[in-house]
DNA sequence: CTCATGTTGATAGTAATACTATTATATTTG
DNA sequence: CAAATATAATAGTATTACTATCAACATGAG
């Protein structure tokens, strides 16, 4: 692969902090930290506290860049979506073939997150373990509607759109392009916590990534044209 | 529909309580007091002070029943899954075709659920609903081990099973049952969510529950037995 | 060099949460 | 009626999720 000079950044949504943590030494410490302690800890015992503690620093000053443990664990996924929408974009452009682009798509939205070297104080691994086990929790709560209205879900939808939007391609005439997208996301996230922790809700095919596969094999057949008209 | 005057009790596994909520006045008040009002602030503003005083009664007498307001949350979602698990029982008894079957059960499984007067504290419709925007929490947690080392997935295991077997039934060879089954349960949930909350991340479609035609077409097309061999 | 500004650290404080403990008072049961 | 049990009332604790204040230090502009 080609390597270039210039740095590509995530930009995310400013209404999620108070003071963007791209911005100083101190802010990247807490997205670095934050990402390892969640991990670790999960996001109900994850304190302020704790994480100052561990970037050796104070509760105060992590207030100063993200006004509750909440936006804190947005922001984390809304980089995550962004990043997702980048991702998507380098492996479908000039890919001219819709059924080969939904593959690659349907790929990108159901794989085992690996390290990306090209942001730095970012752990994927840790960040897609966090997506998988927390993410949810950002939409299910009574501020749903408030975060919606502040553009915190808009990365998510566009991604879903846009692969909504190949799924129309390949079938014009399909009803439920965004239902099948996220069933696909929030299923293969599920799936994928489920394997871990609840063996018994799940199918582990040895030799293969099932759970891509499984997708994978449910979407073509689900779009598929020919017995789909009135 | 026939009635009959002995009643049926959904059962649920007693590590999740300290003293059986059934069994007085005060238990079914903690019962039906915190449906309501999970349903009404959602489950992290919930608190059993809250609960206490909505019931006129005391914190203190709250705890002699559920050790903490998780436990109380997974009695309710159990409760949930056994009455699932009663209500396709009732359903699919005596159906001798397994398609038919199968049928019956996505519709269980995905469908609006409603009023069941059968079991007089439970409000079906608002447990329902916290079913769908807060059950995850009980097993997205570090605690999911512990918890499940008790017992507290299994009813929604057992349940997962029984959907499962009746798939194979119809196509021994499909990989991924379980997987089917759970991307359908937990799919459906989402997709109510979204409609309520995030609309432009489901589709609509007037006059058709849209969510239960989407999961049991997707079904049909994927169980499959024709191009399923190797 | 110095003044102004911004960033961080240190410390303190608050209301609420998630409990535990103790005792008194009803109510049920044997 | 006595004994056991259930509930209410009250108090108390450690922790959480913040807010507020102030001092120390670095940076950069004039």
């Amino acid at each position: 692969m080609i390597s270039f000079e210039s740095k590509i950044i995530i930009q995310v949504n400013d209404n999620v902090y108070l003071k963007s943590p791209e911005t100083s030494d101190l802010g990247k410490k807490i997205v670095k930290g934050s990402i390892e302690l969640i991990d670790e800890m999960g996001f109900e015992d994850f304190t302020f506290k704790k994480l100052a503690h561990r970037i050796s620093s104070t509760e105060a000053s992590i207030y100063r860049y993200f006004e509750s443990k909440h936006s804190l664990l947005s922001y984390l996924v809304l980089w995550y979506w962004g990043w997702q929408q980048y991702r998507l974009s380098m492996r479908i452009t000039n890919i001219e073939d819709p059924v080969e682009r939904l593959r690659r798509a349907i790929i990108v939205l159901t794989e085992q997150i690996e390290e990306d070297s090209t942001f730095s104080q970012i752990n994927e691994v840790l960040l897609g373990k966090i997506v998988i086990a927390e993410s949810s929790k950002i939409f299910l709560n009574k501020k749903v509607s408030q975060d919606n209205d502040s553009g915190f879900f808009l990365p998510y939808k566009e991604l879903v759109q846009a692969v909504s939007d190949i799924i129309l391609e390949i079938n014009t005439n399909f009803k439920y392009p965004h239902m099948l997208v996220t069933t696909i996301i929030e299923g293969s996230h599920h799936q994928r916590y489920f394997a871990e922790h609840l063996p018994r809700l799940t199918n582990v095919v040895e030799g293969e990534d099932a759970i891509t596969s499984f997708y994978q094999e449910m979407v073509i057949k689900i779009i598929e044209k020919n017995n789909n008209g009135k």
